[in-house]
DNA sequence: AAGTGGTCTAGACCACAGA
DNA sequence: CTGTGGTCTAGACCACTTT
């Protein structure tokens, strides 16, 4: 629990958002700090998270305002299970390979660690609603995930690793791609030769800022896009 | 000018960073607040600054250390214009159509007016040094750009309607999908048909959460990607 | 135990919006 | 002019990491 009064406060403001239409002006900081039996200071940092949520605007001199509808959230940080069910679907997987191997240079770069030390492989399709939707192959460390095999790795990674191994990812470095697929891509994905797609390579970083994990992912782009909001 | 103190701050802060290596701890908040004269809750503001840019990151109990390398942005609203500068590359344009026309029903719904107000809708051909990287529909309520013609738009479009309408975006929601070309959209990229390319859809909002701007864009995948840091 | 960042207070003044 | 959010101060205590 990072702060009780804080998360206390984030909620109750939350809820007064949402009762509100959007440009609704809520109420002002020092009121609310009336309201609510603490300081401004402390209304403000609430008020702050709440932008950051992209769910309230504010004009200096005029108030804060409720933002309008949108893709509200700024691109998160999400397990594939994870971004599967906020679509409302649900995720599966289907894994194809799990092997250790010694770590070539490019990838021992990424990672942080010596060349030839061992590797974790796992490379899973991914299906949302049965469909197949992504090819994954996730590499990490064998040190930094001991003992863990294959009957692991059939829901999210993501939570193996803060549940069993205590490592929270907290960032990631992602470069994303258009491309066509090949054919073998395409025949395990179950789409055309040729098709469109996401091609995405990430490298997520604990709260330390170690490399922990790094992934290439296809995602079908009949099945799957990007949403999300942006800011100057 | 947002704010004097702030800012000189900000740039003294990040100068500091800019000496240190990756995962060097940086002087404790008391400290900084003492060798600059000010209070602690005006380091943590600045700190916080620099956090939320990616090149720091803290540790309760331990202290604050400079990120190391990274694509280190997190994804912002830029204009083609200042994306293409930033990958080194020099942006231009070639207009195909500029045209005034009532709005649609969907259209208007975006753009926050009446179906049948009119709306500018200009299309360009956009380059990166010299080469075609993107092909752009953008259109905008013409109530809010009134007298904007041809010579206006062969650069960047943000710039005029900051300098000269006064408008400025501040957050966008954009919808990214991977397609394949159609023989037409091909033939104005100077690709073959079929080629993997982004399709983005964005609507851009101005600081009152007004819509201001709605755009589609293709973009050539072989000369463009996505490179971002999301966080948890 | 000592030192760090995280939260909070109660005030002050500034910059800006709007009637 | 009044009221709003934006910045800032000088303190206090809490939660956590490290030694």
């Amino acid at each position: 629990m990072a702060s009780p009064k804080h998360e206390r406060l984030r909620e109750v403001l939350l809820a007064e958002v949402r009762r509100l239409q959007p440009h609704d002006m809520l109420p002002t900081e020092r009121e609310l700090a009336a309201t609510h039996g603490v300081s401004r200071a402390t209304i403000r940092q609430a008020l702050d998270h709440l932008g950051d949520l992209g769910l309230v605007y504010r004009i200096q001199g005029a108030g804060t305002f409720v933002h309008g509808t949108s893709y509200s959230k700024t691109l998160l940080l999400t397990s594939f299970s994870e971004d599967v069910r906020d679509r409302g679907m649900e995720p599966s997987s289907r894994l194809l390979a799990i092997a250790e191997e010694p770590a070539g240079d490019e990838l021992a770069t990424e990672l942080d660690i010596t060349p030839g030390d061992p590797v974790t492989t796992i490379r899973r399709l991914r299906l949302a609603d049965g469909q197949p939707m992504c090819l994954e192959t996730v590499r990490i460390a064998s040190a930094k995930v001991p003992e863990l095999d294959e009957k692991d790795v059939t829901g999210s990674l993501y939570e193996i690793l803060e549940g069993r191994y205590g490592v929270r990812l907290t960032r990631a470095d992602q470069l994303v791609r258009a491309v066509a697929l090949d054919n073998k891509d395409a025949a395990a994905l179950e789409v055309a030769p040729g098709s469109p797609a996401f091609a995405i390579h990430r490298v997520a970083l604990d709260e330390r800022d170690r490399p922990i994990e790094c992934s290439d992912s296809i995602y079908r782009a009949d099945l799957y896009d990007m949403r999300f909001t942006i800011r100057r």
